[in-house]
DNA sequence: CTTATTAAGTCAATTGTCTTGACTTATTTG
DNA sequence: CAAATAAGTCAAGACAATTGACTTAATAAG
């Protein structure tokens, strides 16, 4: 018996596990709720008073929660309320566009303290990687010149790019996107800054900044419709980002429009390439955000008639995503300037009818999230501090780090 | 400050979690790479020799596990592996379809133990709940006939119906599964059998099956295709099943296959509803199955040009599925005739190019998975062997008993 | 054939983390 | 001012994993 195929089993936990585990429910506890008394962490996470006492003690210690001034509220000893210290902690986040990137740096709590951007050189990354680390070193040298001490407190640095992964780039590829697959990033990242890095596209991002701060915050099941210069979804599924098997889980865009005929892919009739094509303008050119903004707000019978198109096939999305996650809410999130967001948004209802039309609904089918450029970069910082700070099943188990 | 809102927070957990969850690896250890020793199972869980040898001792004693015959492999002392004991848990399954009732036992591995049906009488649960109950006596009265004591193992009994859930039922509904909807069957299951009961849909409770003891066995990333009645998808993410917010998740049936003009849903194409609309048959006749079976066998003109109608919606499935969750693989499973399903997966090559032609793929993109009628039954029983011993988040936290 | 080596598995003590129950503190109510 | 109530602490205990030395049983090497 040579037994040499591996063993894969799922990873024990041990006392530090528990322990992990625990702060992190503490964490996320005052995340959602704001400032709560040991009293009330213990009833809301089961915990007993002393063991929640000393958690926090250990997290006031390490600079990530503070006690506020106590509360008298009855009956009873005053309660102490603690809240996060934003200052605990700090995220680099990286957005690599197809002709920009974007660098972002966040705190515990998602607020935003300097951000960074630099036009990207053709070429793809051969000449591209530099500016990009020179861009996360200035965005660094700022948070540290803004808050002292900050360097020890960066938790990782977060990038996020187009999607697919893994998959040969086919058909045109005008902004080398292929040439960045390719490319060893993470390595790179990871050697150029000395941080931990993890890559998801930029979908995922805009998902991992809704459930931050944003519209899915609080929420288990989330989809986020992100509109770019494609299309793709971030799924909150159960609580925690969903990546598939390849990290490529939620490209819709790929979804074909119908099963039989000439077959064409969602992306190519909504997304922001298919408007610039409408248009006949260059997406190149970086004045295209401001310029689609005017347009808009002009009420621009071209920008109009593409509105009144890609609406048919947005409703088509919400009501496939609705029907195959079965989600709380469907977010509008990303890369469309903020005017024609609001316009696609309105320009959806009514709806089609589908499972998510529930008698007692409280949260809406369907909503804007974030309209910025910055979104997905604020995403990209977001997910660093997640997987440091949030509950998740990976973080009990032994392998984890 | 009346603070009354409801503070929400995920549990923590404690010594029991922990012991809990090494308990659940072990176990899921075991069955995914069949009788591993102490020492192997330590390396792979990353829990020390000692820790194991406690565990293994405790599930030895609980009969969930037993000793084999030492194997020598070298080189040191032999190893004595481990292996499950079949008998050391049972649940009931339980399907309800539109005409018929399947109720079937089985053990910790998922073998059948025995399994009865029924005809459920016209009506729905105001007649339908009393059959259903005795059908469960009968299987778990025949359990008990083959297996002393397996009334203290039994885990749970799980429930497998047509979905979607929680919304009203509009058209035509010639199998009442409105009135089932709304009769509160999970209550009466419960009450009726002393038992745990959980229920879900049909393609769910066949990931479920595909998982245990099918195509998906050990994979963490898996969609299978359920085509019966209608046609739905049932979600492996994460090594989990998802079910969504609402239980309603892979409700594929109603995506529509066309994002303008008049939308037709995937379910009026491609299902067996289709199928005997097509062939001008009574679905509620019980010799539909056998019909088609050898209507296909035989090559029928009809058979076939409803497959090649049905192949380009299902094509179109699997591509939407990939690009959406993507998946280590898309099984075909459920309710259709064997020779049928057998047909469709072969019909179904080429697939479609989408992002899960990857180039070291080793599974394949698509199969076939169980076509049996009593699959969703198997599934529905799975699934509180599935809840009572594999590894999961819930497990751990002190909220889920 | 003897000894070294290797690997599986056990024993007993230790460590880390949560729990328990009694106690202290601070406030409101009557 | 005493009783009631709630927040929070203290110290001991319980539980489960870890540690390191030890035992057992096999093969390999000289």
């Amino acid at each position: 018996m040579n037994d040499t195929r591996p063993i894969r089993a799922k990873s024990g936990t041990n006392h530090e596990g528990t322990s992990a585990h625990n702060r992190r429910v503490m964490m996320d506890a005052l995340r959602m709720n704001g400032p709560l008394s040991r009293a009330d962490l213990a009833r809301a996470t089961k915990l007993t008073k002393q063991t929640v006492s000393n958690i926090i003690d250990e997290l006031e210690q390490d600079g990530l929660v503070t006690a506020q001034e106590a509360i008298r509220k009855g009956r009873g000893q005053p309660s102490t309320p603690f809240r996060l210290v934003p200052e605990g902690a700090f995220a680099i986040g990286l957005q690599i566009d197809r002709h920009v990137s974007r660098a972002i740096a966040v705190d515990l709590v998602g607020n935003v303290l300097t951000r960074a951007e630099a036009n990207l050189p053709p070429g793809g990354p051969s000449r591209g990687a530099a500016v990009i680390l020179k861009l996360i070193d200035k965005v660094r040298r700022e948070l540290a010149g803004l808050v002292a001490q900050s360097e020890g407190r960066l938790v990782g640095l977060g990038a996020a790019m187009p999607g697919p992964f893994g998959v040969e780039v086919t058909g045109d590829d005008p902004w080398m996107m292929a040439a960045w697959q390719k490319f060893p990033l993470l390595e790179t990242l990871a050697t150029g800054t000395g941080l931990g890095v993890r890559l998801q596209n930029d979908a995922a991002a805009c998902a991992t900044a809704e459930r931050m701060v944003g519209a899915a915050h609080g929420l288990d099941h989330a989809v986020c419709l992100y509109l770019g210069y494609g299309i793709g979804a971030g799924l909150i599924l159960g609580g925690e980002l969903y990546s598939g098997a390849h990290g490529n889980a939620g490209e819709i865009g790929m979804a074909l429009l119908s099963a039989s005929g000439s077959p064409t892919p969602l992306e190519h009739r909504a997304s922001l390439a298919s408007l610039y094509q409408h248009l006949a303008i260059d997406p190149a050119d970086p004045g295209v955000y401001a310029m689609v903004n005017e347009l808009t707000l002009n009420n621009d019978a071209r920008i109009n008639s593409w509105i009144e198109e890609a609406v048919m096939d947005l409703r088509w999305s919400v009501h496939l995503i609705e029907s195959i996650f079965d989600p709380q809410t469907v977010i509008l999130c990303g890369g469309a300037p903020e005017a024609l967001a609001r316009r696609l948004v309105e320009a959806m209802h009514p709806l089609s009818p589908s499972i998510a039309d529930r008698r007692h609904r409280v949260i809406p089918r369907f909503q804007l999230g974030m309209t910025d450029p910055w979104a997905v970069a604020l995403g990209a910082a977001a997910d660093p501090i997640s997987r440091a700070f949030d509950p998740s099943f990976a973080a009990i188990l032994k392998d984890s780090p």
